[in-house]
DNA sequence: ATGAAAGCGCTAACAC
DNA sequence: GTGTTAGCGCTTTCAT
């Protein structure tokens, strides 16, 4: 009966991994790190060791002596948006196969809260940082800052800060919206926005700029600043038929909007392939399998979720990628009901 | 200019907060974890040093010291479904203001995937652990009984599994619809399943059985072991009207069923609240902005959460809750379109 | 009720 | 390339 246990955590620790090995704790640690000075042979009696003990590093004592945890710290605005789950998973499939684990931060679009949760999560010298976007508290800026933590920012390639930034462009995605209705024959386009802020009108200035390269002119705009819904979609909808019943293209700015559109026209039997290009922006959840034909403008969550991460990689690898932008385009994807 | 900070971290250490404080450093650790034997006058004093100095405790030193950490597991099958979002909300509410970090691990619904992410946060010496539902590998369920962490199951309140359990019963859920449509008035009542796993057939068990104590019967059942989907809801609804056209109230065991049904009753011009009530099984997102009139069974998904949170605190204290078993029963939505 | 000493399990720094 | 030594910052144990 050998003690090959830690009497503290019952579970094997490197001395008992060394021990077994024949070699010193260090180059177990180097071996099972892959600190490539260790000699092959070597490497090789430890991972032998190591997986007949059941080994299992201890990720505290690890963070403890290097000052430097194995997590990587992923900042989101909201878990209820799919967008952000899929651009999750995206971070996830490229950190987890890698050992790194990922401490999940979401802040409910307050930028106290994420103050909050940077101070927290900080604590625990995570060795890498994700952000959403731009606008954040100065507090929120400085500790980050101060921090000295590699950090991507996703989503957002405006703003000021001098960093890595992964995401794309509001006007390409307005310019592509229009490209593909004006290549499907339509001309008589319209533009029905909410909200108004800078990314709602960054689309339009795109959307309106294509149409002008075309040699066209866009025919209505149609513009609240009411926060976006489903409901307001209906009865923008309706307007857009009144003022500009001749329309044939619309891009409506924002996915709820599209949607209560088509959900107004099949009531009303209005054959949207037919008479009429509906474009949103992202897409509603279920919105594909209920309503005929919508194009939608997605945002590249899972492109931009694994470019972030993989830039984040590079960091950490000490590559220096000073103020990179990367613009990951976007996808039109047409979806088609049952 | 003192030496307030470890050459390490950059961070002030407990070592500072008890230099600061004139206590030792012990003190200090039991007076900011409000260990019940310090002089309140001491607690005072510490607590003053330690926002002086903006102390952070190092959550690495005091899992290694402690072998144990401060963060709960969470084990989810998926993120993608808005049910498991807001039990993970309901989750942080109660753990977030106790010190406590949450550790999620979606394992896709993949029972391997779901063993590997046991073992890999185990080594995180979690304080507690909340799962999801009974069902899962041996070696999973030996892991996690080895391990000897307090664990709290969700969802599923059968199984053998001796522990503490809060979820809900299935057949209280399709009893609680049958009521709801004899209480307006239904009497032609029909259940639609998909899947046909037990949790769909104990909803119909419920329902029947409701119906049956009621005096009456039930008039038609249409089953299929297809996966459940809006397109499927579609076809079913249409084989519900073709062979029992007199039918009044419908079960359909879940959301995309009903909502395909709604959708395609909408097409046809039926009126569901006048002709025929519907009523499906949790709420597919958006479903309740588009359809009108959809009653809907709800998981108590926020109950769930918040309700298990709390068991696993009390077992954390060292309350003794063996094999308790919580059912929060469910909520009846009814929704309506804009 | 408070403190001193001894680690927790690992890695950084420096030797050899 | 490998090993020795000395901590990392905290809590446990045991004394007082």
């Amino acid at each position: 009966m050998k003690d090959t246990r830690s009497r503290a955590t019952g579970r094997p620790t490197l001395a008992h991994v060394a021990a077994l090995a024949g070699v010193s704790q260090i180059t177990t640690s180097r071996a099972l790190r892959s600190v490539p000075t260790v000699a092959p042979e070597l490497v090789e009696r430890v991972r032998a060791a190591a997986k007949a003990l059941s080994y299992v590093p201890n990720p505290a004592a690890r963070t403890l002596a290097s000052a430097r945890s194995q997590s990587i710290l992923v900042l989101v605005p909201a878990l209820s948006n799919h967008l952000f789950i899929e651009t999750l998973e995206a971070i996830q499939a490229v950190f987890r196969p890698r050992g790194f684990e990922m401490l999940i931060g979401n802040y409910h679009y307050d930028s106290y809260e994420e103050e909050e949760l940077i101070r927290n999560y900080l604590s625990h010298q995570p060795c890498g940082i994700l952000l959403t976007g731009f606008k954040r508290s100065a507090v929120a800026a400085d500790l980050l800052a101060t921090s000295g933590v590699p950090r991507v920012q996703m989503m957002d390639l405006g703003g000021d800060t001098a960093s890595v930034c992964v995401g794309f462009s509001q006007g390409s995605a307005g310019r592509a919206v229009a490209d593909h209705l004006l290549s499907r024959g339509r001309r008589k386009l319209a533009f029905v926005g909410a909200q108004l802020d800078d990314r709602v009108m960054q689309r339009r200035a795109g959307f309106q700029q294509a149409i002008a390269d075309a040699g066209f002119s866009q025919a209505v705009d149609i513009l609240t600043p009411e926060p976006s819904s489903v409901d307001l979609g209906v009865t923008l909808f309706k307007r857009l038929l009144a003022e500009c019943p001749q329309t044939d293209g619309v891009f409506f700015c924002n996915d709820d909007l599209a949607f209560g559109a088509c959900f107004e026209a099949l009531r009303k039997g209005i054959s949207i392939p037919q008479r009429l290009s509906v474009v949103g922006f992202n897409d509603l959840p279920g919105a594909s399998q209920m309503v005929p034909r919508l194009t939608t403008v997605q945002t590249p969550r899972a492109s931009i979720g694994r470019q972030a991460a993989i830039n984040l990689l590079k960091l950490l690898d000490g590559e220096t990628l000073d103020t990179e932008r990367v613009d990951l385009g976007f996808e039109l994807v047409v979806r088609e009901s049952s």
